[in-house]
DNA sequence: TTGAAAGCGGTACCAG
DNA sequence: CTGGTACCGCTTTCAA
């Protein structure tokens, strides 16, 4: 099942065979028709290996992301590939779940693969990795990726903003008690999220706040909502660090009998499309993850053969989107 | 960055330094060491396509599922990737879209990419293409896919039984009137999951059953319930052919002011875990998902040489979970 | 323990 | 328009 049994068969050389498979230069069509007759009954399938190390250059994306099962991430993902595929392009997508370890892994495989260009989606860093990565001079878009590395796109989005809003608001409606639930990737001093709530809460010092967090997932927000008001802790609001988490911590509010948002508000970020599905609907802050992608993709499908502009920082501004699992802190409280 | 480089640095052979690179053979310890230097001073990486070019087979799976933003496929998907993993195997993804084309451009790249193993997760079919694949004698699962090919394993859901128990319980609830909501790829009398709601339906002729359909996505599972009830149609219950189209369902209802479950019960079927997480949280047909999946490594991963037993049919049967989404029909109705 | 060389399955340049 | 052939980068005998 190789070029050269279908060349046999066909009684032409491999370089006829390889170019009616690439339908390169032309071939007389007498010949093109025994050789595709050959392929059809040999149910011949090129070796891609074979052809991409022939090719030397590997016409497909990179593309990692932290979580995959997170609709924040997939619909960044999902961007990505169409644009890609648009374009001509396979796409090799990897999941780190949160694990710096297996972000190292995954653009170690990417590099391996000789892929044309990298998408690192992720909220964890692997600061050594991305050295190897800038020396592998294979041009790649950072989302979230902290540091921009030399040379490469970043993309981020202005937390501090974000949750100043989300806080400014909830404290506009007369909350004072706010619980953080975060996951454990988006958790302690070095995660940005975490930064701009205690950002925020300095900003205004009659604000109290505690956090928790679990995994990025609906139980994970459950959980962690479970631990924040178990600490007797009782706060009348609850930020989170991305709307699935938050769903999950509705569903422990409603299971403890707390109405949303009369005894409790709650608030998401990134406005997946279960925000708007979940009861109540999220108040959140919109992350435009399309548009994510298809500046990545842009960037590193760049026509030209320059180095898309290189070094640039893009900066996303979340816009507050209001919902019903917000409104005024209970009187008394 | 080639192999030939590092051994011209490390002054030895390019054997020698595959050598250490596969912690094969042994290979003095100083030498070892001199090679590894010059590949960390290189930033080598092994190109990835030669490797698998020279190493004839590939040591990886190739898992094509429909869509992996319905949680249902991504939790397959999911176990899949684990096992594999722990066994040292990468895992190549492709998803269709519910696309016959796309569906069989991925088993095409699969069979190029020369997997190990290859588990078609999908709903579409594409009957020619599967000849294909048996011919190119790469062992493959099935899940869902219709006609089990020769020598090859196939998983099915038993969903003559499982939504004739969603029927039969909700008649005894006094339901008269059904709305079915399936997805596109769900659809029209081919398809399984409508079959077996027609059956059931012929099988208690006071029931009387309407449908509809949209994308297999939250928002289509709104329209879609949008659909069937701006038919003037009244059912008291809807039947949703998944769980993520019954929690569209939900909004639609909720905002037409229609209570789940007073003035209608909804089912979702999978019991992925948004249904519990949703509120109401549903009725749901439970498929083992996890279990699914490690059938299917289980099955390509086989130690064994031998094609593992082959030809085997597997059916899942579904079990019914009840929570807060159905309920008595509505008086009078 | 190490090196030389023959593939693995294609591509593409150079003649004819 | 077609064939011969030198690579692409790595693995793997076979000898030394």
């Amino acid at each position: 099942m190789n070029l050269d049994q279908v060349a046999r068969r066909a009684k032409v050389s491999t370089a006829t065979v390889s170019r009616v498979l690439n339908e390169a230069s032309l071939v007389k069509s007498s010949t093109r028709d025994r050789v595709l007759k050959a392929i059809e009954e040999l149910k011949y399938h090129p070796n891609l290996h074979a052809r991409s190390l022939a090719w030397g250059k590997s016409r497909s994306l990179g593309v990692i992301v932290s979580n995959l099962e997170n609709p924040f991430f997939f619909d960044i993902y999902k961007t990505i590939e169409g644009d890609a595929r648009a374009q001509g392009y396979e796409v090799a997508m990897a999941h780190t779940g949160y694990r710096a370890e297996q972000l190292v892994a995954s653009v170690r495989l990417m590099i391996g693969r000789r892929v044309a260009g990298l998408a690192v989606v992720v909220s964890e860093r692997a600061p050594e990795l991305m050295e190897e990565l800038a020396d592998s001079r294979i041009p790649a878009v950072f989302y979230d990726g902290g540091a921009v590395r030399a040379n490469a796109t970043g993309i981020r989005v202005d937390y501090r903003r974000g949750i100043g809003q989300v806080v400014d608001y909830l404290h506009g409606l007369g909350h004072r008690r706010l619980g953080f639930v975060g996951h454990d990737a988006a958790f302690g001093p070095t995660s940005e999220p975490w930064k701009a709530v205690m950002d925020a809460a300095a900003r205004i010092p009659e604000l109290e706040v505690r956090a928790a967090a679990g995994a990025d997932t609906l139980e994970g927000g459950r959980q962690a909502a479970r631990d924040l008001l178990s600490t007797g802790f009782q706060p009348t609001a609850m930020v989170c660090v991305n709307d699935i988490v938050a769903v999950g911590a509705l569903r422990e509010l409603r299971e403890r009998g707390l109405r949303v948002p009369e005894d409790m508000s709650v608030t998401g970020f990134g406005n997946v499309k279960l925000a708007e599905f979940c009861y109540p609907a999220l108040t959140t802050l919109h992350i435009p993850r399309e548009q994510i992608g298809h500046i990545i993709s842009e960037s590193l499908l760049s026509t030209s053969e320059e180095p898309a502009a290189g070094d640039t920082e893009i900066v996303i501004d979340p816009e507050l989107v209001l919902r019903g699992s917000t409104g005024p802190a209970p009187r008394g409280s």
